[in-house]
DNA sequence: ATTTTATTGCAAGTCTCTTGCAAAAACAAA
DNA sequence: TTTGTTTTTGCAAGAGACTTGCAATAAAAT
């Protein structure tokens, strides 16, 4: 169970699994959009749990230090996104600049990319971030 | 000259030729860095050009506007930065982690895997934005 | 049950960017 | 050059996402 095993990440750094921690998780773990703190808040409070939407940004922060989140920033969306990682491999998503719908795309086409940046800039290459807007079949 | 050329492009649109359009323009092209709002803001400054930092943002969105510069927004900068087309054509960056050095990448890989998702997610796609961090040559 | 330590909620603060409005500057017409 | 019209500017205030300080509360350890 997903919980249990990170109720174990969070105690072995000092930390507590508590019933707003709790509340966000199970929220990423049934919801299959990446969400918004704001989005967050909204849905929760939606269900009847108490919870400051200081404490979303909070938690999702620490999920992330934990490596359980994966932070996203879409293009001009002006908030960051979250979702939590659980089995899924490194991906990129597409976003309807109608709907507002995200998609995963399950592949990343960049090692050999990385591979010519590296040669022609001298740089070392860490991380990427490759995103597409579109309209998705609902709303063209 | 370039003043020249983009004064027809205000005037044509209506609007007019200034001396704070003036010094943002001549700024961004002898600058070979994407420059943010607040850096534009300070060099001008620094330079004794009187310029208010609301007047950079309504100016930069002005020659985004003209389609004479391009806005990005890098990974996690928390800003927007602005860069004048002037000849080059669609083109990615990679940014240092360590000093912020800002590189072009002058390459786009991105038609094959476009065709590839619509296919796949029945998306029409429109954009994308792709962008690398590491570190630099002198940062190593 | 008691003690210790982390977490929470509230208020206030920061940062980027936007908006309203009167004063100043650019352009056009005389 | 002078006058008149319209755009642009600077200042102040506001919006929105996110962070921080701190006392009260809740979780875990004893
Ligand atoms: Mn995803
Ligand atoms: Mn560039
Ligand atoms: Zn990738
Ligand atoms: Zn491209």
């Amino acid at each position: 169970m997903l919980e249990t095993s990170i109720k174990e990440g969070l105690q072995s750094t000092g930390r507590r699994m508590t019933r707003t921690r709790k509340a966000v998780l199970a929220l990423l773990e049934r919801t299959h959009q990446p969400l918004s703190a704001s989005e967050i808040f909204a849905q929760l409070q939606e269900e009847q749990v108490a919870i400051d939407l200081v404490t979303v940004y909070r938690t999702v922060n620490v999920l992330k230090e934990l490596g359980l989140v994966v932070q996203l920033d879409l293009y001009q969306e002006g908030q960051s996104r979250y979702e939590l990682k659980e089995g899924r491999t490194h991906h990129h998503h597409i976003r309807c600049q109608i709907c507002g719908r995200i998609v995963d795309l399950l592949l990343c086409p960049l090692k050999k990319l990385t591979k010519l940046i590296e040669k022609r800039t001298q740089f070392v290459v860490g991380d990427h971030t490759l995103e597409f807007t579109g309209f998705c079949p609902k709303c063209q």
